[in-house]
DNA sequence: TACCAAGTTGGCAGCGCTGCCAAATACGGC
DNA sequence: GCCGTATTTGGCAGCGCTGCCAACTTGGTA
């Protein structure tokens, strides 16, 4: 999209050192010090017993030659690694990256580190990231959602790798789910926009087939409006990536069917926004014309000038709750995190 | 901040099938399949000659036992990986989420993975990251900007690892530097403001010390002003996160310190979101009586009911470069990319 | 028929580190 | 001064794989 908007990349070479060359290792470090490598050995990872004295000249000796023990080596020799696989699917939802944060929280005081890959919600490519990823035997997973390929499924399970599932607790886990129902997520926002008493609704995601949360909240909020003998009036279905500029047009697309409506349901807050701004400019009155309702909380639906009415979830915690549990080597279990309708003005 | 609103992790345990034992190793795959360990090697990295028939047999047997190489070994045996260490300062602005889509882009045909850290736009925490993933002995280093601390940079050197610095062209790099002059971007936003007339400039941003690009812009725009005998009437710099709430409260206070501003220069499209929210709830009217002027060029801004005006950043692009530079093992070079300018309607 | 090049295959020594075990040393208590 | 226990240390065999080299097949060729 940006492409056009770039000149030919102007270059500028200019000479560059050699390439490194051997890098120092625990054996020399170890005669430097006149020690045995198991004594430095254990010095650096700081586990088994040794002197002060001894710890001190192998820290000297460590410094002044630069040694960086190499991981790959020591993985390979304790069998355990301490990288953790990341799949997630997309990075361009704020979620991911709010999960990721929560994820480094746990991750990052006890020395573990991210190996990160991004599926674009396709189960196939998840698959071929977990089974390049497990070629690293990481010491643990973490993944979003329960929905994945058979394979995918029975190689976590081989490997014998503890695995966290997140986001959802609609279905069946692999060994440790943490996250919220997104039946009831769009459940409760259906319960709230009825309470207001709309009656029009309808709808703006993304296509089914895309992410199976969001056609999850789908299911949710329909199986109410049916119970109230209701259903949405219309929808708009996206295929790819949740933005403004899209939430906008599929709601200028929608409205201009024709159809009655009284409220949109929007599967998450960009495409809400996007929807916010349409009314905006048109000179649509919100609630009053058309009510709005997002999914996510985002920052900046809640500080816009109308606060957008949302449901704000636990991203950063459901992640870090997940990194802990698998870390701290808690048995398969699953841990139900609170969400929150949040009010705003747009309702 | 979203703790409060979480209930009691509800915990619900469950039976869990025992852990995994040893994995099928590649000795395990050369019996069963009646060759060498060598030629079983050779098969499964597709490098060196095998016959079709050996192909097809150790594959027939690779499927059978569910082998899967193991990358430790092999990187350790060979002294190189795939991983790729990338580090930036935050995920909480979208200028890294999309860099991280531009290297996926780039890395991901070729087979490499990403090991990423995040900074928190801390230099001592860069360094620190870069020291553990030093052991990894990845293929390459993506880092952002051209700030760190000497031993950052006397690691890097060391270790002869390919190093790619992004987003910025103001200063010494190491070895590949892709980006543009952050002065300079600041220097044609503050060009933009005076041609439209605007004369009495405040600005709003995070505070020095904390993005140096953040910084360079600032003070190529004061540059700017200063040729053309001004500066800026006052200033708000902010501590902590890039975010709508932060530049909506920030240009409240601004305001209210009774300054007649006629124009305010945010920098980045977060923060300039939050002031455009501000003028719009508190009825200024936009740009007649303050013009609003942001940098990165986010989707939201664009599609706002007023579109931002903002300088859009060729994100993905300079990490798709960066990474394939490298990749190629490209010289040290320096490239500079485009950066442009979008007039919206807040100007 | 002998001989060579090209195509295949197997053997084996590491890559740098950790885990285990044995050896060396230190420290008390009688 | 001797012995048992606790603390420190060193040696060495792998972890699973790759790189190198030698050995073996072929199928032509002189």
């Amino acid at each position: 999209m940006l492409k056009e908007l770039l000149g030919k990349p102007r270059m500028s070479e200019t000479a560059r050192s050699s390439k490194g060359g051997k890098s120092v290792t625990l054996r020399e470090v170890s005669e430097a010090a006149g020690l045995g490598m198991s004594t430095v050995s254990r010095v650096i990872r700081n586990h088994g017993s040794f002197s002060a004295e001894t710890r001190m000249r192998v820290m000297e000796v460590v410094e002044r030659l630069g040694y960086v023990p190499n991981r790959l080596a020591g993985a390979l020799a304790s069998s355990g690694s301490n990288l953790v696989g990341i799949v997630i699917p997309s990075l361009h939802n704020i979620v991911f990256p709010d999960l990721l944060s929560g994820v480094a929280a746990a991750l990052d005081p006890v020395g573990y580190q991210s190996v990160i890959g991004v599926t674009d919600y396709d189960l196939a490519r998840e698959e071929a990231l977990i089974q390049s990823m497990l070629a690293w035997r990481p010491a643990a997973f973490l993944i979003v959602g329960l929905e994945h390929t058979d394979r995918t499924r029975s190689m976590l399970a081989a490997s014998g790798i503890r695995t966290a599932e997140l986001f959802d607790t609609d279905g069946e886990g692999i060994d440790i789910v943490v996250g919220f129902s997104q039946r009831e997520a769009g459940a409760v926002s259906a319960r709230h926009l009825l309470a207001k008493g709309y009656r029009s609704i309808g709808y703006v995601g993304p296509d089914f087939g895309t992410d199976p949360r969001s056609a999850k909240r789908y299911n949710g909020f329909r199986a109410v409006l049916s119970e109230n003998g209701l259903d949405f009036v219309d929808q708009e279905l996206l295929a790819g990536t949740s933005s403004t500029e899209a939430g906008r047009a599929a709601l200028e697309r929608l409205l201009a069917r024709g159809w009655k409506l009284d409220a949109v349901y929007f599967s998450n807050d960009d495409f809400a926004m996007g929807g916010l701004f349409h009314c905006i400019a048109s000179g649509i009155e919100v609630p009053s014309q058309l009510a709005i309702m997002g999914y996510n909380g985002l920052d900046i639906g809640r500080f816009a000038p109308q606060p957008l009415t949302t449901v704000l979830t636990p991203r950063a915690e459901v992640g870090e709750i997940g990194a802990r549990l698998i870390l701290d080597g808690s048995p398969s279990t699953v841990v139900e995190t609170a969400f929150k309708l949040v009010e705003g003005a747009t309702t």
